[in-house]
DNA sequence: ATATTTGGTTTATTTTGTAAACTTGTTTAT
DNA sequence: ATAAACAAGTTTACAAAATAAACCAAATAT
């Protein structure tokens, strides 16, 4: 029987927005949008859970005069990211 | 930016019964449901879809006396797996 | 004969994803 | 100085998807 998913994660942006911060110690709002292409009311929402979670951590400040969004990837998150990646392993490669 | 990842795989059932699918020149319903664990009503829906997408060859037979649908994958949806293992990968692999 | 099990399908509900519309404030043009 | 356009998000309403409950037909067990 195949282990289950981390549901949370197996979601393209979700996954998308982890994939990216894993690689970098923070990333901004905007950044995560271009590289995602997602539009911002998705990618609010989506944050908004992952937060929720607890699997990323999400300050807010200013750029200049101009808001900022800053995440950055929690421990908890780390964990879960690299669990789904070893279970997804089960579904994609070869048996 | 990140490649699309092809969403009628996307799905942890569906992407469960195609994963069982390559290894297997053909499955039949109750395997498949034993080995997802999924429940019979949600197993029927996902394979029509997988089928309707050309994805899987759905056969109706007999063992016996008792019905048998029997599933293989297609070259189409053999090459719509390899093409999302490899997206997947630019996810899920360190960069 | 009838109750239970097997092998599913259909349908209704819940959950999830997504984009459009809105908010708050800033910069730029007039 | 005022208005128009832009930036960075959030909220909300809608669409799509997943899931399970209810159902059906035939076979087997009691």
């Amino acid at each position: 029987m195949l282990k289950p998913l981390d549901s949370l994660l197996h979601s393209e942006l979700r996954l998308a927005i982890v994939s990216i911060l894993v690689g970098v110690e923070e990333a901004d709002f905007v950044y995560i949008r271009k590289e995602t292409g997602a539009t911002a009311g998705n990618l609010s929402v989506q944050i908004d859970k992952l937060q929720k979670a607890g699997y990323i951590d999400v300050e807010k400040g200013f750029r200049g005069k101009m808001p900022r969004t800053t995440c950055r990837l929690t421990e908890v998150g780390r964990k879960a990211f690299s669990e789904y990646v070893e279970t997804l392993r089960e579904y994609i490669e070869p048996r």
